[in-house]
DNA sequence: AGAGGTACCTGGCAGC
DNA sequence: TGCTGCCAGGTACCTC
């Protein structure tokens, strides 16, 4: 489900909810995600003060006092603000239980998501350490991105959803700023050239800005902490319209897997 | 170091 | 109706 634009969603969602205040106590259903959850997090979480939530790449990292909570959802992973009265449904695995009775729920069907507990710097530990630039930092510019597609024979579109190149860039949104900018997904990385990355860089912060503007896209399942879907479905372009004319030229998209991924691209537009 | 494939898990859907 | 196989928003980890 979740690319940067849904994570970021979710974190601006939950935050006025629960920021600021006491977790009372954790409630694990299912342990049994992406790694254990840790079980000395209802020994360790009751009693501290929620100070922050912030996010890294497709991390959500809420800060306390004593430590900080890493949260990933996956890819079906979802946030949702509920109360204690509310019954838990199929794939409710936790619940962070609040002083004043707030419940943040966090639903995975897929159990790709992550919750753990890092009591030392969060910018040191092995998930976060080697993360590339926020896409939608300065530092993420032409420059970087040319630097990083030196010599490397991988498609670009492979390329950009690396996290290690640079984070939040998933399968919908590596499709769409492609698209934007005009630079086929299956090209070899170190093909492209000074403005094909700078044209792609501006992409990338174009359909990521835009996507957290319209609350995220919903394909199937994802939800903001009220439970309202994402609008930024009928902003695709590409994504998903194998076959269907190019809004552009009204060539059909075409559809092929790159990395195992699907992936679109308009022929025509794209070179 | 880089490239490519596999694994984790559940459920929806197409095709037979 | 029921079975099988494929597909899905992510990414760590393995091998070559």
């Amino acid at each position: 489900m979740p690319e940067l634009p849904e994570v970021e969603t979710s974190r601006r969602g939950i935050t006025p909810h629960i920021e600021g205040k006491i977790f009372k106590n954790v409630i694990v259903r299912q342990a049994r995600l992406r790694w254990p959850v840790p079980e000395s997090l209802a020994l360790d979480l009751p009693g501290l003060r929620l100070d922050s939530i912030e996010r890294r790449g497709k991390y959500l990292l809420l800060a306390t006092a004593k430590g900080t909570l890493i949260l990933h959802l996956g890819m079906s992973g979802n946030l949702r603000i509920t109360a204690p009265e509310q019954a838990a449904g199929k794939h409710d695995h936790i619940d962070f239980v609040f002083a004043d009775d707030t419940v943040l729920r966090l639903n995975d069907q897929r159990k790709f998501g992550a919750v753990l507990w890092c009591e030392t710097d969060t910018k040191a530990h092995p998930l976060l350490a080697n993360l590339g630039p926020e896409p939608l930092s300065a530092e993420f510019d032409t420059g970087y991105l040319c630097r990083r597609v030196a010599g490397r024979a991988v498609p670009i579109k492979s390329l950009i959803m690396d996290s290690h190149i640079v984070v939040g860039v998933g399968n919908i949104y590596a499709s769409e700023a492609l698209f934007l900018a005009s630079v086929q997904p299956t090209r070899p990385a170190g093909q492209l050239d000074a403005e094909e990355c700078r044209q792609l860089v501006e992409a990338i912060k174009t359909v990521l800005q835009q996507a957290i503007e319209q609350g995220g896209t919903t394909l199937r399942d994802f939800t903001n902490a009220d439970g309202k879907p994402g609008y930024f479905k009928q902003s695709l372009r590409v994504y998903g319209r194998g076959g269907q004319p190019c809004l552009s030229c009204a060539e059909p998209i075409q559809h092929l897997k790159i990395g195992q991924r699907a992936s679109y691209y308009c022929g025509n537009c794209q070179r």
